[in-house]
DNA sequence: TGGCCAATACTG
DNA sequence: CAGTAT
DNA sequence: GCCA
């Protein structure tokens, strides 16, 4: 057994927010009790005892005191996430002093205060090197293990990096100072600098998959749909990994440029293995695939599939309705289960309509009769919306609407998008919410959602989607929800690959931990989607690109 | 042989 | 909490 | 199902 370092610790971890997640929770609560600590499990049971309170970098107080459903935060050291690892990683429990949560949120605080009041000062092109500078500052932050001194953001000055010795200060005991810097040296915490030329050496292997040229007369179009059904059934069976290998393969088809007529021209092909070899063989030689047609006879998959497209209804629910005996979507209209849950009613009575494609034209009048509403409610502030999605991507026929919306002034837009849906409500465009999050509990600095309905006058009816998220996570959020899926698999995995997670809210430093994953605080402030492209040392994708 | 994107929010 | 969705 |  290892040191008991955290022996007669009771230590309690809040996750779950503020990008902390339960993933890295347990990994936490794991070391702590092989170190001979004590982990609170309910955290709606606060012992007595306490002598911890682990919390997010980012969490405020209101935060912490809803996730805990108390009205005073509990009398004992609150400290973050890094005072539990950095003591596990160097085996010695650290003085909490340096980690405490107040003490990282109040520089958080000071710095955005800063930061908000420079923005409002700059002109818009100089607002870019401004963040380039944060950049940078926020790099040297990460190196140091969120070290940084009561520096003041020195903004005025040149853009070079700052001098590591001079700027920061390391507040640990000298020799756990060196340790630290050793492992992290060596390993993870190389400089931005570096870490983007490395990026660059690799960036057209690991994208060249997603080039999106895929070919507008699909020559290959029977065997990709082939193969569509084949992930379709194995989506319905969950497996998820043969559900990506068949979406990779079918990519890789997909842009394949000749026509196939022979194996022979896909041997070689990235994601294209021998089984897939003799099943595209087998489509070519008898014109069909011996696999989906057993499949098919199984009645069961094929209601599965039906049920399945209910909006609202997962695997469990489409399980749960073969084994009750229904047979189709009509049985279940007829005499609905008692298990529906109130969206699952909305998506069943509109069935037919939500299947349909809707036509780039209805998506784009939909999406500008929704902002020109949005604009009049935002007290004359500049709101941008994008309607992203496959729409943005070019598509002519898309799946739903989804409209991303963003205060350009940087500011809160707290309670907005529950006025806009009343609105929209009233004059008849939006026509159900399946959900909508709560502002209330939310305040700023944060994301909102709507999903539901809409209809024009003469049109089906339609699901549509609405986000407003905070300018400083826009563009993450515009990259996202533009994906396509598959772009935005490949994208987070080539992050992963560099020791990063990506995700709707920005590019976060993961340090791992022996084969596990810490996640740090964010890095790269980027306001639009080029700077993001960017910052991954990738030549600029159009959305269009990104189809597949 | 294991991994294949991640995080969050809502419903009931 | 499980299930579903984005 | 594919890949390392």
């Amino acid at each position: 057994m290892d040191t008991p370092i955290f022996q007669d610790k009771v230590i309690c971890i809040l996750c779950g927010f503020c990008g902390f997640t339960k993933v890295s929770k347990d990994i936490i609560s794991n070391n702590i009790e092989k170190l001979g600590g004590t982990t609170v499990k309910k955290i709606s049971q606060l012992p007595e005892n306490l002598t911890h309170l682990i919390v997010p970098y980012f969490s405020t107080e209101s935060k912490l005191l809803k996730t805990l459903k108390i009205s005073q935060l509990p009398d004992c050291k609150i400290v973050t996430q890094d005072w539990a690892i950095q003591s596990i990683k160097l085996k010695t429990l650290l003085p909490e002093d340096t980690f405490l949560w107040k003490c990282y949120f109040q520089r958080q605080q000071e710095k955005m205060a800063e930061v908000d009041e420079l923005k409002r000062k700059s002109q818009i092109d100089e607002e870019y090197h401004i963040n380039k500078q944060l950049k940078l500052q926020s790099n040297i932050k990460i190196e140091e293990n969120f070290e940084e001194n009561e520096n003041q953001i020195k903004i005025e000055e040149n853009l070079e990096i700052k001098n590591e010795e001079n700027d920061i200060k390391i507040k640990l005991d000298p020799d756990i100072k060196i340790e630290i810097k050793q492992e992290d040296e060596s390993s993870r915490f190389i400089s931005d600098k570096r870490r983007r030329a490395n990026w660059k050496e690799d960036e057209l292997s690991k994208f060249k998959f997603y080039t999106g040229k895929q070919s507008i007369d699909n020559k290959n179009d029977h065997i990709i749909q082939m193969l569509e059904e084949l992930k379709n059934n194995y989506t319905i069976l969950k497996d998820k990994g043969r559900i990506i290998g068949y979406q990779k393969a079918i990519s890789a088809i997909r842009s394949f440029p000749e026509k196939i007529t022979s194996i022979e021209q896909l041997k070689g092909v990235n994601q294209i293995g021998k089984q897939t070899l003799q099943k595209i063989k087998e489509i070519l030689e008898t014109g069909s695939l011996s696999r989906v047609e057993a499949m098919d006879e199984h009645e069961r998959l094929g209601q599965l599939k039906l049920f399945l497209n209910i909006w609202g209804v997962g695997t469990e629910a489409a399980e749960k309705l073969v084994r009750k005996g229904y047979k189709t979507i009509e049985m279940i209209k007829a005499n609905p289960p008692d298990f529906f849950n109130e969206n699952q009613k909305i998506g069943l009575a509109l069935y037919d309509e939500l299947l349909e494609k809707i036509p780039r034209e209805e998506v784009k009048e939909i999406s500008e009769k929704i902002t020109k509403v949005a604009e009049s409610l935002a007290n004359g502030r500049q709101l941008t919306a994008i309607t992203c999605g496959s729409y943005r991507r070019g598509r002519p026929l898309c799946g739903d609407i989804d409209i991303l919306m963003t205060f350009e002034d940087g500011g809160a837009h707290t309670g907005l998008l529950s006025i806009l849906v009343e609105e929209l409500k009233k004059i008849g465009l939006v026509t159900h919410t399946l959900v909508i999050t709560d502002e209330e509990i939310k305040k700023k600095h944060e994301n909102s959602t709507f999903e539901g309905i809409a209809k024009l006058e003469n049109g089906l009816h339609r699901r549509i989607d609405i986000k407003i998220y905070p300018r400083k996570t826009y563009a993450w959020a515009l990259l996202y929800f533009t994906g396509s899926a598959m772009f935005n698999r490949s994208m987070r995995l080539f992050a992963k690959t560099k020791g990063f997670r990506l995700s709707d809210e920005g590019i976060f430093p993961a340090i791992r931990y022996k084969t596990e994953t810490f996640t740090c605080a964010p890095i790269a402030d980027c306001y639009t989607e080029e700077e993001i492209f960017e910052f991954f040392g990738m030549a600029y994708k159009a959305p269009e690109e990104r189809d597949m």
